[in-house]
DNA sequence: CCTCAAATGTGAGCACTGCTCTTGCTTTGT
DNA sequence: ACAAAGCAAGAGCAGTGCTCACATTTGAGG
């Protein structure tokens, strides 16, 4: 059986991600060292690449790895609510996206953040990174389905309904176009508030932004999609 | 008097920044090289430190030029409108900030994108960064002035009100607590939505994102900060 | 005008990086 | 038992930021 060493292998491959994420969390992406790893480890530095083909290929690993966490961890803050609760599953998910987002913020700067010019994201990455965005157009579709109406209205602004048609064919759902403005509005406020939190845009106005961004979902959930 | 040589140092400043930039945007700040820079400009790489003190001096200095470009597009756009046209003023703003970003995207990413972690943003670099926050302050100070309110009530979340009356505080700037919630909802929804317009994450949903930012400052703008 | 110190440019060198390639050794499946 | 596949090592290449001793240019004051 080939069990022993896909095992090492496992462990390995495992550990220099592990110290990968160390390492990026002390010192920035742009400063991984696969010698370093390997100098931490007691291997060769040409060792690594039996397990990556490259330091490019172990920060894509490490994306996938990033999107599949924030994926679960959304999904299953919205699975904790019942189906009914809308207005709660908004909050879940809110929370848990800024929770996620302040326990990991190296995993969030390489997701949300500044992409590497050139740098085509890989097709593995498309699957884990439309998890979280499932959730959030599960939850909208279900806010239409319960009858709630965004309190919002679409401006008469040239192209748009175009575009929100377009919208609708390329995301397989059927929303409105008001819950498509305001879902992508609530949306983008969210990722907005998180990132200026993250990225210390705010750390002057603000000592307790968990305050503001509980006050921010809550808003921008009953009184912009509309939730009762 | 000592004019010829600060020309030329000038000069030769203004060049390594604006090949610096070309490199950026082509390989990204990460692989921004001060050697290939100095073969670019027939220099021995040792000579660009009596113009720059290290990479990091360099990207600093790039930043706060960046800070200084947009706050003065957006100074700009907000000026070309009459004091009294709020709405005009905020499209103005919003559409301004929007081009900007997607006429120097690498230079968007230097500032809103993922910072080095231990780069600490020298002194030198908080006015400028203020610039164009002070534009929207002022322009939600003449909305509150004017009469206009937002839509929207600030929920009873635990600790918002008095995390707002530090914000003011910190802000100097007398806003009610709606105008603060409704005006950082609609900032952060404004930069959300262009960072993932320019990071990548909304391209397979939208052909024309120009139409559906026009939809959202024009739906913020009347329906959330309550300009007429 | 001429000197002299400051400003500028040079090239070698250090310590680091990602990555490749050859060479051996160990585990695996037949 | 043996060939094949997997794994690790170490030397080496080309690149990086940065320093330092040294040469050259240059501009301003005596």
């Amino acid at each position: 059986m080939t069990g022993i060493r896909a095992k090492a292998r496992l462990e390995t491959t495992t550990e220099i991600k592990h110290l990968a994420r160390e390492q990026i969390a002390s010192k920035g992406a742009a400063n991984l060292s696969l010698r370093e790893i390997a100098r931490e480890m007691g291997l060769a530095s040409s060792a690594l690449y039996r397990y990556f083909a490259s330091r490019d290929q172990l920060l894509t690993d490490l994306i996938i790895e990033s999107y599949d966490d924030i994926g679960n961890t959304v999904e299953r803050a919205d699975a904790k609510c019942s189906r009914e609760d809308l207005a709660g599953r908004w909050r879940a998910v809110s929370q848990s996206l800024r929770t996620w987002a302040i326990a990991n913020p190296s995993d969030y700067g390489l997701i949300f953040g500044t992409p590497v010019p050139g740098y085509e994201a890989p097709a593995d990455t498309i699957a884990p990174a439309l998890r979280y965005t499932n959730v959030l157009l599960r939850l909208l579709a279900d806010v239409q389905g319960a009858g709630c109406k965004p309190l919002i209205t679409v401006p008469t602004t040239k192209g748009v309904s175009k575009e929100y048609k377009r919208a609708r064919a390329n995301l397989g759902i059927n929303l409105t176009d008001e819950m498509i403005l305001a879902g992508l509005a609530a949306w983008a406020a969210l990722f907005g508030a998180i990132s200026f939190e993250l990225f210390g845009h705010v750390d002057t106005v603000f000592t307790d932004p968990e305050a503001h961004f509980r006050a921010l979902t809550e808003m921008l959930g009953t009184q912009m999609l509309g939730m009762k």
